[in-house]
DNA sequence: GTACGTGCAAATGATTTGCGTTAAG
DNA sequence: CTTAACGCAAATCATTTGCACGTAC
């Protein structure tokens, strides 16, 4: 599902490849230590420009945790679960929730749905044994 | 419910008045020039560190919107309409995704849950007439 | 009296922006 | 060709921290 009205730059490419790959949620800075594998001259703007970019043209979605932003290029519908202690971000998917949380979307008067998030915060089993 | 592990201080107490008072979430700009009108000395460290500290202890609840940090009161199970485009935030209730969303979040496995948060991002009315 | 909170200013960290140059379509 | 994207460095903005002083309990 390409979309035509974007320019698939050497950089944007590099960037959805690694994302792509990726298991978990990279931050910009781990998409940058990545994509700079292989584009060594790639400046850490184009790389922050360009995760904004794709998030807003729906190509890779967002989480932000604790005010930093993270990235995925799941877009399956899906939630999180997020550790508070140490921001560890993990998929957790209920069909049930997904769907009763779309219909109560589509439902909202006077708003347009884009998304909806359901992020559930508490403690890891790693944190919580410590 | 006050709880005997806190010391209630004046800049304390104005915080938590202010934001028992205000309609809407608040950003931590203003809680810190809404309760400066009280108490003129209070520096914005203050303001950061105990709206934090009242976050952790659950008095207050935290929601982020764009990588800044809002406040409020309010402590009944809801969500949130977030515009994208002016970054309006809106509580939106529907008792039966809340019920739904605790009882996922209590079945998740290794994981001590905190909150579920659900926020639905899109573009409010008077964004969409632009 | 003592530990915790406060005010201030400086530091940090994430993200954005301005600008001259480069490349995608 | 022409417009959007890039790389770089500087700027911005939210948030945190170190430290000397003050106050709740």
């Amino acid at each position: 599902m390409k979309h035509a009205d974007i320019k698939y730059t050497n950089q944007r490419v590099e960037i959805l490849d690694f994302l792509g790959d990726f298991q978990g949620h990279p931050t910009v800075e781990d998409v940058y230590e990545g994509v700079r594998q292989k584009l060594t001259r790639i400046s850490k703007a184009t790389v922050y420009n360009n995760l904004k970019f794709l998030a807003e043209k729906g190509l890779i979605k967002e989480v932000n945790v604790k005010g930093v932003s993270r990235f995925e290029s799941n877009l399956m519908p899906h939630h999180h679960t997020i550790c508070i202690k140490c921001g560890e971000i993990k998929d957790y998917e209920s069909e049930q929730l997904s769907d009763l949380t779309m219909e109560v979307a589509e439902n909202i008067d006077d708003f347009t749905i884009r998304s909806a998030d359901v992020n559930f915060l508490g403690v890891c089993k790693k944190c919580m044994e410590e």
